[in-house]
DNA sequence: GTTCACCCCGTACCCGGGTACGGAGTCAAG
DNA sequence: CTTGACTCCGTACCCGGGTACGGGGTGAAC
């Protein structure tokens, strides 16, 4: 499988073909070459390269986002410096969303400790009344 | 501040007025009580409330998710078992965000180390090579 | 009694991330 | 050489979550 098909790549990638074509749009995926009849013929790696994307879009980032840092260097040289401090502020951007999750995980918790423990499932549920202000979320 | 205005209740929400209007379409907020000239007076639980949309909407949930929370209490008795389940289950959700960022952020640390470590800032950077396939997710 | 901020309503628009449609060309198998 | 699956392209549409617009009423202060 040296070379795939729109259908092909589509389907190991788990993504419409419209989505493929859609991503060349956006400048995620480079326009592959083409056959004379027009046919895509994508490169082995554009399926390592469609499931990247996938898997920083599953975890928050925006095509945007994916796009600059793929663009970064389609193929060759990007200077390591560069790479580096990409890496790291996204870093931060992630640890900054760990926390936010983890802290709102808490809250749920609290929410479920301090309101059903212990009482009847069919109770009126404090958390939910009007005056229940469970855990601010820390400003940011 | 018994009795608010959109306005007011507004810029208490951190919220603008017409975001006030779509939530009540929405069925998230419900229909105030209207003053003789038709505006909305908002009792000050609403502020609660909308405190408490803007809070479940940065826990990732969908304003249909939200509206069906707040559906099953108006007011007054939700059946904590019922608040219980859902959110359970919205707490697992934030798990597997959790993992997936960790394991995301681990691998981009990995990245680093491996490939920029002791190399010349300007040096190619193989991270981005379309060979280098940096830390599968773990299936799902 | 006019001013000026505030509110009403409906409708239309925006963004992100796709999905669907339809007419036409391609290609491998039978 | 026809059939059926696949592909092309452009354009239009969908959903979620709002935001903007414009014409008109309200109301407290001056």
């Amino acid at each position: 499988m040296a070379r795939v098909r729109s259908g092909q790549l589509a389907e190991a990638g788990g993504v419409h073909v419209e989505t493929l074509r859609y991503y060349e749009r956006r400048g995620l995926l480079e326009s592959p070459p083409r056959r004379g009849s027009g046919y895509r013929e994508y490169p082995a790696e554009a399926v390592q390269r469609l499931r990247l994307i996938k898997q920083a879009q599953a975890l928050g980032f925006t095509l945007d986002e994916i796009a600059e840092l793929l663009a970064l260097n389609p193929h060759a040289a990007v200077a390591c410096g560069d790479m580096e401090d990409r890496v790291r502020s996204k870093m931060a951007e992630l640890d900054e969303k760990l926390d936010a999750l983890a802290e709102l995980r808490g809250s749920l918790e609290r929410v479920l400790c301090e309101c059903c423990d212990g009482r009847q499932a069919q109770e009126a549920c404090p958390a939910l009344s009007p005056q229940h202000d469970p855990a601010p979320a820390r400003r940011r």
